[in-house]
DNA sequence: CGCCAACTTGAACTTAGTCAAATGTCGTGG
DNA sequence: CCACGACATTTGACTAAGTTCAAGTTGGCG
């Protein structure tokens, strides 16, 4: 019995004749279990909307989220400078990568939401380059850089795709560098704003109408290179021109078609899809 | 008879007896062959300085760079939105990868230098999200992207070698977003030709008195988030200050530590041992 | 020689930062 | 219940950094 999602549609498949009902008890019992990881984690949805996983595959990806572990808002959890082997699987909860300067500003370099992996990179370079911080309490899943090496070798197509989130997150700090240098803080918000929509749709958390989003002002000032002074005059800007409002913690697109045209967003490098299906 | 490089020394060691006048011969014929290897090739420079590679990875690694191109400067190698699945070593000249926006602004996201990978990325995410210039005519070695996977497969320290080089380039491409978003324009400048300065160390092209740089000021303009008469002001600032000197194609540090002071230049991030080396 | 691209400089202008103060909101403890 | 502090948000007035426009200068090259 063979069985697989592939964009969205379950796809099964069997060698040999098999009664019906039984074919139908063991699709159901396929289907539950798939059911029960996508549900449980983000990761495995993101993924899923873009690649066709296995149910092998998927109970790999499902192994990854044990030692499951929770961190209350703002306390550090992985300090720049520190040595550290371990990367999370982000399960609830938002948090955000960022490096302080000497002089004590800090930059954001990335926000996480559920699905996103915290310190990949840094297993890598034997080294956090960055910190991370919890904007609100999260759960995290810890994967140990051996486990994550042993389902790499066992399932390489997951491999792959794990990569290709990488990638992909990669390609919106490229994004985000392109902000800060060339949009002004209009464009800059209005484009951050919808790509954290887009991204929050990927995993359920949001629409074109809009999404729930715990962030401060200081947040923003700091994810976009602006003063919280700035930032707060650029959403009453946005906000009296009937494009966007962000208030009491959730976002509302008040017309979404023109905010995109202010922020000339193409969701282009969001929307691919995965490497594996050729 | 075994033979690695390791942290620059060069270890050989034989597990059976041998004449003194053979195992010479067979020293200085390995010798040959790395330092062929070396010399030609500015990526196994770049990564024998910091992982200890055996012979036979250094052979695979020569073997990625048959295949050798031309292109000439200005012409774009790889452009934005172009479904490509080719990624290229750099073997000798300057490019830069830039994203354009709709309205024709221009930000350069990064520089590679021999011994750099071109759209290592694009391979994975079957798309080159941005465009890749070369800045003077340049030489580069087609990887296709089953040959990379094909060497990956087979030595897997080489793997690891080469998405740790992978992990730098993201992490000097955060902290360039750092930059744009913190820094002020003469920082910004100071700490962009330091890190250049250091990247161009690591293959031989320059030292702390300086190094040949082809960039424009049009350049270093896209690639900070300023205008080109900006650019040529906080250059002449500098200049003045006795800190660094910008001019035909030259840049000398007159005064290398105040220019690190100024922009807080912490070379951590360039300078870490890679991951094999434990 | 004349052209072109890169570089240089000045002056007016715009954007965003800084400083300061007021308003709102929430949870804690009296 | 209210007072209080901590924190986020809001607004105004002023300032500084960087852009834009415009007009040269320089140097290499056909």
């Amino acid at each position: 019995m063979n069985f697989a999602i592939l964009a969205g549609i379950a796809v099964c498949w069997t060698d040999r004749k098999q009664s019906p009902s039984r074919l139908l008890r063991e699709v159901s019992k396929i289907l539950e279990k798939l059911l029960n990881a996508i549900q449980n984690s983000p990761l495995t949805r993101k993924l899923s909307a873009f690649v066709a996983l296995s149910e092998n595959e998927l109970a790999v990806l499902e192994r990854l989220h044990k030692r499951r572990r929770s961190f209350v808002a703002g306390r550090d959890l992985v300090h720049q400078g520190q040595s550290k082997q371990a990367a999370y699987i982000l399960a609830a909860g938002w948090a955000c990568s960022y490096k302080t300067q000497p002089d004590g500003s800090r930059q954001i370099v990335d926000f996480q939401i559920p699905g996103d992996f915290l310190g990949l990179r840094s297993v890598l370079l034997h080294m956090s380059d960055h910190s991370i911080e919890p904007i609100v309490d999260i759960q995290a899943a810890e994967v140990l850089a051996g486990d994550l090496l042993g389902a790499f070798a066992r399932t390489p197509r997951l491999a792959t795709a794990i990569l290709w989130a990488a990638s992909r997150d990669e390609a919106m700090v490229v994004e985000h560098l392109v902000g800060l240098g060339r949009r002004d803080a209009d464009e800059r918000m209005a484009h951050f704003l919808l790509e954290l929509g887009a991204r929050l749709a990927l995993v359920g958390m949001g629409s074109k109408g809009g999404y729930a989003c715990p962030l401060t002002q200081y947040h923003l000032a700091d994810a976009l290179g602006l003063s919280a002074v700035h930032v707060n005059r650029v959403l009453r800007k946005l906000r009296e021109d009937k494009l966007v409002t962000f208030r009491d913690g959730h976002v509302t697109f008040d017309n979404y078609d023109r905010l995109v045209a202010l922020a000339q967003f193409d969701p282009t490098y969001l929307d691919h899809i995965g490497p594996i299906l050729k």
